[in-house]
DNA sequence: TGTACATCAGTGAACGCGCGTTCACTGATGTAC
DNA sequence: TGTACATCAGTGAACGCGCGTTCACTGATGTAC
């Protein structure tokens, strides 16, 4: 077994990794048209023929890059969340890791929710649902603690639509006319907030 | 002045018009990799150099194109809020005016958002404001009838934020946990519910 | 430990393709007189 | 109303490009004995 790359031989060692990293730079360095097999195979020193051996196209590269991206989403929101804290505070913090990740890696944010592949890949679907539910739980725990006024099904259709709706607006410079910045966690709070308590003056209701 | 296709011409008659037509049609048939000046020339029946009588280059014609959107996705929220109606009435048409265009034309939505011309387009991040602009005045509107308990400003980014994201969620199909469909009306409905209420117990603020 | 051999991950050359874009051109249109 | 002419919106051919993908091949790797 080997795990470093091999000198005095064309074999890579883990090409398979290698691509997937440099698909994700290519990505974010010069957008979705600007990545393409042959240039990664040409920075990485391989010939166009090599990714072949590891990927069956191009689109089960994206694929695999996005499905990797959901796994990256879910474990950030996950680790953020605490176990000691309460219910509304691991809202919070699923709603910053979400907020965070998309920040950072703005392309592939897009790409995952943007791009469907031509044929079914179940476990880029199985990663996208394991990472809203890494959410979904932290609003089940909400429920649980008798915090919401409705169930956490309703209530986490608008939250994900609200986090997941800000990641965009934030990373496509949108958000220029409300007065938080572009920080994931001032825009955050600013969201969690409103939505907590809602929008409307309660005695209109 | 002519309006209609010359017989016996090999001109057009307004051939601008119909590329920005059929792009929007190939784009939401084939996505935005399947859009090509090209394509666009030989189903109009015109050769490949022609549209470059009226589009600088591509990138042209998809900002005119995003730009064009966001103007009928103005349109769209203004004409459904109405005069004659409360403030919180006017945001909930105005969501579902929204809602409603994203989901008819899903791969218009996405360019106008996700994407971004190589140089400035000024009347296209113009465009863009309008539309944000007629989501704010609705909820001014609200401010103006005392029904917000914050400023229309910070209402609105979670208002914007919630139903761009529905918005996102909806057309990529990633509602299925939540038992609303994917019909825009009754997706607002939910959000708007529970965005004017809150989600938290007023108890336990 | 040494050797024979199957497997594996690369090579390198080639394929056909559709694309964006340019350019000298020409026929149609609209305008000035 | 008729004519000369400038402008305009097309033509058609060509350019170079980078791409995805295939394939027969070969050198390196790891394994069975």
């Amino acid at each position: 077994m080997q795990t470093l790359k091999a000198k005095n031989s064309y074999h890579h060692g883990d090409l398979h990794e290698a691509l997937l990293e440099a698909a994700e730079k290519q990505l974010e360095e010069e957008g979705p048209a600007g990545l393409s097999l042959r240039k990664l195979g040409r920075v990485l020193g391989v010939t166009p023929g090599a990714p072949y051996r590891h990927f069956e196209d191009k689109d089960a590269l994206l694929a695999a890059l996005a499905t990797l991206g959901f796994r990256r989403l879910r474990a950030t929101m996950v680790d953020g969340q605490g176990q000691r804290v309460d219910g509304e505070e691991r809202c919070r913090r699923a709603g910053i890791g979400y907020l965070t990740f998309a920040s950072k890696h703005p392309e592939l944010f897009r790409l995952m929710f943007g791009w469907n592949p031509a044929r079914e890949v179940p476990e880029l679907r199985e990663a996208g649902d394991a990472a809203f539910e890494a959410f979904a739980e932290s609003l089940r725990a909400c429920e649980e603690q008798g915090l919401l006024q409705q169930s956490a099904l309703s209530a986490g259709l608008l939250a994900w639509s609200a986090v997941h709706g800000a990641a965009f607006l934030m990373i496509d410079d949108r958000l220029g006319g409300c007065d938080v910045g572009k920080d994931p966690e001032a825009v955050l709070n600013s969201i969690h907030q409103s939505l907590w308590a809602g929008i409307g003056k309660p005695s209109a209701h």
